[in-house]
This record gives structure tokens, sequence and C-alpha cells, in this order.
DNA sequence: ATGCGAATGTCCGAAACCCGCTAGTAGTGG
DNA sequence: CCACTACTAGCGGGTTTCGGACATTCGCAT
């Protein structure tokens, strides 16, 4: 899905899951990327150019704080560009609390279609706002872990972690 | 193609062509249809309601100076909605001199494609601004009278009227 | 436990199809 | 031989249609 047609800024963080690409408009954070992402899982309308912002800035610090355990939901501006879809599945990903779990079907019923089980995921995995709308917290009806755009391990790591905020 | 999306008023005003159908937002004219319209050939994104304004009163006015011949040019805030190609195409249209006429081909080769010239023939049949934009001065190569939304008589009868007021 | 298959909704790319054309060719009638 | 018509292939952009892919789920069989 593309993205915006303002001027975007981009800059580049340090994580324990990795280097984090952060893009934003003057105006809002619109995608959080990982190290290694599938070529075309997120577009823009215009090459993000290198600089930083207040809302970068911003996002780079509560994403710190995220993981040095202190900070548990985001207080950002985001800008977020899909189908009407993917909107409602992306917002419905905000339900779900820090530390716990949903799964595809849950938030299929969430926004009202029970049997967009698939296409959630297909949202899901094009969600450009990584660990922000955490989509890591949907797992399989088994409560296996299934796709991730991070990569697997990443997942069980942010699950891990916040699991283990939470209890102490 | 969709038009706009801010509120849209309606009008018709009387003509020797029969009733014409005028749209536009508050800010400038969007459409002028004919009585009789292939269903879907121009939409709108929301339903035009029956009122007045400015831009609509400003277009009566000048489409019955036209009709009266003492008018041949338009001066009105327009709103184009349309794929790029469309606009270049409609916006070629404008060049045509009041009372002459040009063929598909030459405004093909006007936009700098020149081989364009079967979707040069869609765009027209998709002009929303019959009358405005003169669509009814693009005839084939051969010179005859080729399709026009409003019908061949009235093309007819726009051309012998643009002519029979140019040379009076 | 594990695997397979069927049903599911959305999105995207590819392909087919529709036209307000044109230039070329072949056929007709004078 | 000319004038005219009728037919054809090729043209380019838009729109629609179709088929597959997919971060699923459930039921039934192994």
């Amino acid at each position: 899905m593309t993205i915006s047609s303002e001027p975007l800024y981009r800059k580049t963080v340090e994580s324990p899951v990795g280097d984090l690409r952060l893009v934003a408009t003057d105006a809002a954070l619109v995608a959080v990327l990982w190290p290694t992402e599938r070529d075309g899982r997120v577009t823009f309308s215009s090459d993000p150019t290198n600089g930083s912002n207040a809302v970068l800035d911003m996002a780079a610090q509560q994403l710190a704080e995220y993981f040095a355990g202190t900070r548990r939901t985001f207080e950002l501006p985001l800008e977020l560009c899909g189908t009407e879809f993917q909107q409602q599945a992306w917002n419905a990903l905000t339900e779900i609390p820090y530390g716990e779990t949903s799964t595809y079907g849950k938030q299929a019923v969430a926004i009202g279609r029970p049997r967009a089980i698939r296409a959630i995921g297909s949202a899901n995995g094009r969600n450009p706002l990584s660990i922000v709308l955490p989509c890591h917290r949907v797992v399989g009806a088994d409560g296996k872990l299934t796709g991730f755009a991070g990569g697997l391990d990443t997942k069980r790591w942010l699950l891990d972690h916040e699991l283990a905020i939470r209890t102490s």
C-alpha cells in the first residue's frame, strides 16, 4: 500500500531485535520497518530522505522506552494509509492489551466480519507500523505463532519481553 | 470517472438542444450533462442536491450567451476529475477555435501521443463538461461526424450554430 | 499429535474486452 | 480509371474480470 504524498523523512534506531527504520511526515509517523523486509511489503509514494524531525524523535524515544520496559502503550500521531478493510483491521490491533495475545479469528469478529479470517492475516501482514500497532500479539487459533514480517523469532522475543515486564 | 468529494449542487437549464443538467461544487463546475445520458458515462462520488449557487448561476448565464451567439469562449472555474491521460485530452480540446473542427488524430498529436487515437476517442466520450469543453468540434479524419454523447444531431446543431455565428 | 482438504475475504497483477479511430485493401458501379 | 463503400487489422487507455496468493480455521482421517 502506498503511503502519503507529503515529504517523508527516515531515521534508523537500534533495538534488541535489530535496527528499525522509522519513516514519518512532519505531521505523523507512517512506518516502522524491520531490518529485513520483503520487497514491496510497504511502499511509499516518494522516497524518504534521511533526516530527523519532531515526530521521528518522539517515536524513537517511545520505542526506546518500550524496549526498556517502561512503556506499554504508544502515544504518537499516526498516519495509516490503506484500504478501509486494512484500517479496520489495524485499528482492532490497538485493542489487544500489552502482554496478551489474540487470534486472527477474534480480530475478524472484532471488526464485524467473522469470516474474513484469511483477509485479516493479509492485512496484518501489511501492517506498516510494526510494534506500534501490535500485530505480534496475534497468533493462530491453536496458539501457534504463524508468520511475521520481522521473523518468527522476533515475534517470540516481543511476546516474551512483554510477558516478562508485565509479570515483574 | 468519479468526480469530487465535496457537496454537489444541481440545476437544470433549457437550451435549443434540450434541457442541460449542470452540476457544481461551491468552487467549480464539474459537469454539463445532456438530457439523455448513457448510464454511468459520468458518475459522482455523492448525489448532487437540487439548488443553485454562484458557480451554477454563472455557468447558466454563459451557456445562455453561447446559445444566443454572443459568447465564444467560457470563463468558468472548472474541476476536471479523470486520469492523467483524460485530463491531457480534455485540455487539448480548449485549443480548438470556435467554429472550427479538428480530428481525433490531431488531438492525439497535440498531446504528444500520435498513436493514442482510439484512446482519445474514449477520453472524449467521457468528457463531463459538454459544450464547455468543445468535444463536439472533433470529427473523424474523413470529416464525418462520429459518436457524440448528446447525439449526432446535437453535434451537428452545435457546429452549424458556431459556423453561422462566426460568419455572420 | 499431525496432516490434508475445503471454505473463507481481500488484494493485486495479468489478461480480456470495449471503444466517439485510422489507413489500407478489395469490391462495386459508373 | 475514378468515386465510393465495406471490411480489416492494429492502435492505446480504461475498465472489468478472473485467478492466485495469503501471517486462517475447522473437521475428519491417519
